[in-house]
DNA sequence: CCATTTGTTTATCGAACGACAAACAAACTG
DNA sequence: CAGTTTGTTTGTCGTTCGATAAACAAATGG
């Protein structure tokens, strides 16, 4: 049950992923044709037929990268038993990553493209949309520790505490890209732990 | 004492303000010479007779951006009283800045060009570089603390404690970006110095 | 084998990019 | 005034941008 016509030459898997290698390195914009293809080693006709225009392809690249390098932090958040232990392994899995020595020292969530061309507008807001499924994401993950039992209401509210994380996560990318070591992050994290008790208790 | 030649039909210090809301708008590379020629009501040929080439405009640019939005949290740095005044008005001073209705919501030191094509790679360190100024210039605002008196040296050392706080005023411009408010910036800001205490006293 | 279907290569499109040279304009000095 | 100096406008340089059309290649079904 082969397919009819002729049978690609590549495979699509492998190019999206050289693909996000590039993106992840020099963002959005940063980014022409010509160096996909060159990367992917096809031609950017083949890109136009198998993956779209330049945003198309991004966005195929994007939902690859959330299910590769997102996935450890949003294990953390759904395994860790309660509220905190979620919280600390989450920014551990993200220093983590955003360290590797095989990737680019940020998460490219964060710094694909911030700002840009006019004409860029909508790739701009659908990676600042995925940013706030991630803050949402964390204020959920407080809420279950309030219903699990483990975490009491705080008196800052939710949403400032799910807030807070959630700045110092997307933080931790730029002082990555800026060269902070892991063992330097790990300090920043355990500060921003030591809040943890103050805020999650009655004041 | 007239300058010699034909004198100039524009001034320099409003052009280059023109210039800066241009840039900030739509980051480094976002930015094309027509853009800023249009902004700055001259043609592009006086752009580099005046200010030279795009990146050295850009120098020129986030000179005058330091000295005018970044001067707020460095004299709430500089003139609090106390370390942690110090710290707690810096924050308030840069969620003031990036939530103003007469400005992009963000740092344009943290988000004009994190990423990247290649061929700019100077401009991008030379923005890191300013931003591992802002972590010494925070840094050196905590030890003066120890010296006066006002702070004990923490256990975790200045180091991370200034780095933890450079994470989360950083970290604030893609929650402002983002659509966070004023008032939400606040949350994040009151949650941020709940940690002071803790790190600033004997574990 | 032939017609069809699909993928790849090659060439190219119009527009925009950063950068500048040459021509023109307006002030000065003597 | 003439001559010099400096600023601005106009035009254009070669390159690259994202995006396709047309030509060529390799598999299928009948």
């Amino acid at each position: 049950m082969a397919a009819r016509g002729r049978p690609r030459t590549f495979d699509p898997d492998v190019a999206l992923r050289q693909a996000l290698d590039v993106f992840w390195e020099r963002g959005y914009e940063g980014t022409s044709l010509n160096d996909l293809a060159e990367a992917m080693g096809i031609a950017t006709a083949s890109i136009y037929a198998c993956f779209g225009s330049k945003p198309e392809l991004f966005g195929k690249v994007m939902a690859l990268y959330g299910a590769t390098s997102g996935e450890p932090p949003r294990r953390a958040l759904r395994e860790q038993p309660t509220a905190r232990a979620a919280i600390h392994a989450m920014l551990r899995a993200t220093a983590d990553e955003i360290t590797r020595s095989d990737a680019p020292h940020y998460c490219m969530l964060v710094l694909a493209a911030p700002t840009g061309a006019i004409e860029n507008h909508e790739v701009r807001e659908f990676l600042a949309e995925r940013r706030r499924d991630q803050f949402a994401t964390i204020k959920d993950r407080l809420a279950r520790g309030v219903t699990d039992g483990d975490l009491a209401t705080p008196p800052a509210g939710l949403d400032a505490l799910a807030r807070y994380y959630t700045t110092v996560v997307q933080g931790l990318s730029i002082q990555a890209r800026d060269g902070a070591t892991r063992p330097e992050l790990e300090t920043v994290i355990t500060c921003a732990m030591a809040a943890w008790d103050t805020l999650t208790s009655a004041g």
